[in-house]
This record gives C-alpha cells, structure tokens and sequence, in this order.
DNA sequence: CTCCGAATAT
DNA sequence: AATATTCGGA
C-alpha cells in the first residue's frame, strides 16, 4: 500500500483514495476536500469504472470511497466486490442518514458510513480506517453479515465430528488452543468516529452439539470423573479448535447439572432406589455422566422403547451416528441442551436418569423441533466446514421455530406414554417392596 | 509458571 | 441460558 507506515506515527500524507459518485457535482467537491486533506486523490462517476481501476492496480490505492447511490451498480455491490476481491478499507458515503442503511452498509464491511455533505474534518481523519491491521481472510472482509467464520480456516480443519468413533484416543499430547485474533488499534489516540469498526472480529463461540457433548461425555467416562480436567478432556476428545477453557466451562457446568440431578435423585430414593443408583452422596460422579446422556437417548429413542436402561451401553450406542441418524436427526449442527433437570424429577427407577424430565417436557419438545431435520427454512449452510464447532446458523439461537408441530407432538406424546409405563412399573415394585 | 475450578461477565 | 473470561489458589 502505498504511502502509509503505520509504525511511525507520520500522518499519512501520500494516501492515495478512490472516490466513486455519479455525481460529478459532488465528485468534484469531494475530491478537492479529499486533496485539501493532502490525499493523492483518484476519481471516477461510475462503479464499474472504479472496479476496473482497483483490479488494474491493487496496491494503488489505499482506500475507497464510494456513494451509495449509482446508476451502474449499487454501492453495497462494489463494497462487496472490493471486500471480496481485495482487501481494501471502503468508506460508504450517501446522502441518506437512515441508521438502517448505515448499519447495512457497516454490516456488509464499509469501515465508515458518511453522509452528504461530508465535512472536511470528517475527510481529515479517514485515513485511520485505513490503518487498522486485517491480517485475517480477506474473505470475511466482504460479508460479515450472516456468517459467523471460525478465525483460521487455515490447515486441514477436518475435525472429524462426524466420525462417531468418541473413545478413540489418539493420544495427541500437544494442545491446540484455538488462536484469537483481536485486532487492536496502535498507536493513533486519536478516536472521533463514533460508530462501530466493522472490521470488529465476534470470536466465534463453541456450540456444544450433541455430538461435541458426547465426544466429552465419553472423554469424562474413561477418564472417571474424579481424575477428568480440562486437559485430559480435551486430549481425549480431540476435537480441533477446542481450548481447555471451552472443556473447562463446559465442565463446570455438567457437574454442576450432574450435581443437581443427583441431589434430587438422591432426596427421592429414600428406600426405593437403594438398588441402584450409587447412592453415596459424595460420589454423585459414579452414575452421573450417564443421566446426561440417558435421557438424551431415551429421547432419541423415543419411539424404539426404553430397553436401553443398561447405562454402559447407552455411552456405546449412543455414540455412533448412526445412532443419532436414527430418526434422521440432523444433529450435528444443533446445540446439545442439558435437560432442564426441573424440580419433579421422577422416583429414580432401574436406573433413575430417565425420570429426571419430569418438567424437562418443554425441552424435549424444544428438541425435536430443533432437529426435525426438514426444517422449513432452507438453510444453505452446508458450505464450509461440515461439523464446525461453532455454529454458523444465524438463526440458531433465539428462535425457537413452532415448526412441524406435529411431530414435536408425536415425540411428546410417545414420551408421555413411555413414562406413564415406567412409572407404572415402578410403582408395581414398590408395592411389592412394601 | 501452568492448570483447575468457582465466580463472574457477556 | 450458554459459553467465555477472570482470578485466587494449588
């Protein structure tokens, strides 16, 4: 790029911008700003034109500044194009002051969105948006607007999540820490815009997907809960990208949930569960890592019966896709929700874990909505990445879509019914115990 | 200094 | 609510 060092703190006087109106009234009066700011200037009324130009001589120019507004082609268009196809900083420029259009133009990678007409002291401190470092994928400089990337699309990245295979264990003792990349300013104190950076990287979250979820599970089992850490966790699920924070957080949090179903399993089997369920309280780390999974499986299972009370084999089966496939769940990009382990759980039978829904109803229902894998919306994610770890769904969260209710309630139903079953079974043994 | 895990933040 | 980040302590 041309003029600029950003090690020195030297105004950039040389920086050559590109300015795009079709209007030439406009164009000349931006231009003459522009130069009275000691900017090499370029100009030109068409957006093809200015394409052109940039694709001739990439590392001509240093930054683009574009109306929203033209004839031949759309502002957001070349903002686009440029952001795809070099990695140069677009300012947008428009007479419209709509936040609604300025945040379109920001989320589709413009660095700055000014408006007509533009005041010099605006112009004089543009270059900063040139300065900031992009030292990610030139890619995501276009389109930040619906997918979330993970940050280094770089080597092989075939974490192999789909590979049911979750005590495979090749040892790997080196750990691979998913590397963040924050851009941060330097030194330039100065800061009059306002507005957001566009260029801002979100760090992609984790999303523990069922399959995630199990790959950990299975990972705690062999190590035996009381000897599971983070590292170890991680080591053993080896899965690309995952930090031992991301195992440690999760961890937390299924012992907190392994902790609170147990306290109720524990308060309600007062003579009844004495059979099974480890009874000790200080080792609710014996049945434990199962319950999260028992239910899951019973929900996958909903319609094939419950025989599946063996709890070493729930970890077996359930592991394979094939498995999960069962029912044509797409779970792999679905987030895996610990059952909402609400107050009723039910008197812990042969093997208490399956009860613990009582109120957790809602989520099963949640669940198969999820994963009804005919999803109405056609979602046209299936580039990049299959089994990322983060979740590329825009609309993944916070919506939780009444599709198909029909089969949602199928499962309900079907579930409500194995219950009502064992619940009638165990109340047989108690009266018999009795 | 590294890791764990509870607490806290987003 | 789910995941991230922080922070005191081993």
């Amino acid at each position: 790029m041309a003029g600029i060092d950003k090690k020195d703190n030297q105004f950039p006087k040389g920086m050559h911008v590109l300015a795009v109106d079709d209007d030439r009234t406009c164009l000349v009066v931006l231009k003459a700003a522009l130069q009275k700011c000691h900017y090499q200037v370029t100009t030109t009324n068409s957006a093809i034109t200015a394409l052109q130009l940039l694709r001739e001589k990439k590392n001509k120019f240093d930054l683009v500044i574009s109306d929203v507004h033209m004839p031949d082609m759309d502002g957001f268009k070349l903002l686009e194009l440029v952001g795809l196809e070099m990695d140069l900083p677009v300012i947008m420029l428009s007479m419209n002051d709509d936040p609604r259009v300025m945040m379109k133009g920001i989320m589709h990678g413009a660095r700055f969105y000014l408006t007509k007409p533009v005041k010099i002291e605006e112009l004089k401190n543009i270059w900063q948006h040139v300065i900031r470092r992009n030292k990610l994928d030139p890619k995501n400089t276009g389109k930040a607007i619906n997918n979330h990337e993970n940050p280094d699309s770089g080597g092989g990245s075939g974490n192999e999540l789909t590979t049911g295979g979750a005590s495979d264990q090749s040892s790997k003792p080196s750990r691979k820490r998913k590397e963040q990349d924050e851009d941060e300013d330097h030194d330039n104190g100065n800061d009059n815009d306002s507005g957001e950076d566009p260029s801002a990287q979100k760090k992609p979250r984790v999303v523990w997907s069922l399959e995630l979820h199990l790959k950990f599970v299975a990972a705690v089992e062999q190590l035996g809960i009381d000897k599971a850490v983070p590292e170890k966790i991680l080591d053993l699920m080896n899965v690309e990208k995952l930090t031992r924070e991301n195992v440690a957080s999760h961890l937390q949090k299924y012992r907190l949930y392994l902790r609170t179903v147990n306290t109720i399993t524990n308060q309600q089997h007062s003579n009844i569960g004495s059979s099974f369920s480890s009874g000790d309280t200080s080792s609710y780390l014996r049945m434990s890592p199962l319950t999260g999974i028992g239910q899951l499986q019973t929900l996958n299972n909903s319609g094939y019966g419950l025989r599946s009370f063996s709890p070493s084999n729930m970890i077996g089966r359930l592991n394979t896709p094939s498995g999960l496939h069962a029912h044509g769940f797409n779970y792999n990009d679905n987030q895996f929700q610990f059952p909402s382990s609400g107050l009723l759980g039910g008197a812990g039978g042969n093997n208490g874990q399956i009860f613990l829904y009582g109120r957790g109803l809602n989520s099963v229902q949640n669940f198969s909505t999820k994963f009804d894998p005919k999803q109405s919306f056609g979602r046209e994610n299936h580039h990049h990445h299959q089994g990322g770890i983060y979740d590329n769904n825009p609309n993944s969260v916070g919506s939780s879509l009444p599709k198909n209710k029909s089969h949602s309630h199928l499962y309900l139903i079907i579930i409500i019914i194995i219950i009502v079953i064992v619940a009638t079974k165990i109340c047989g043994q108690m009266n018999a115990t009795i």
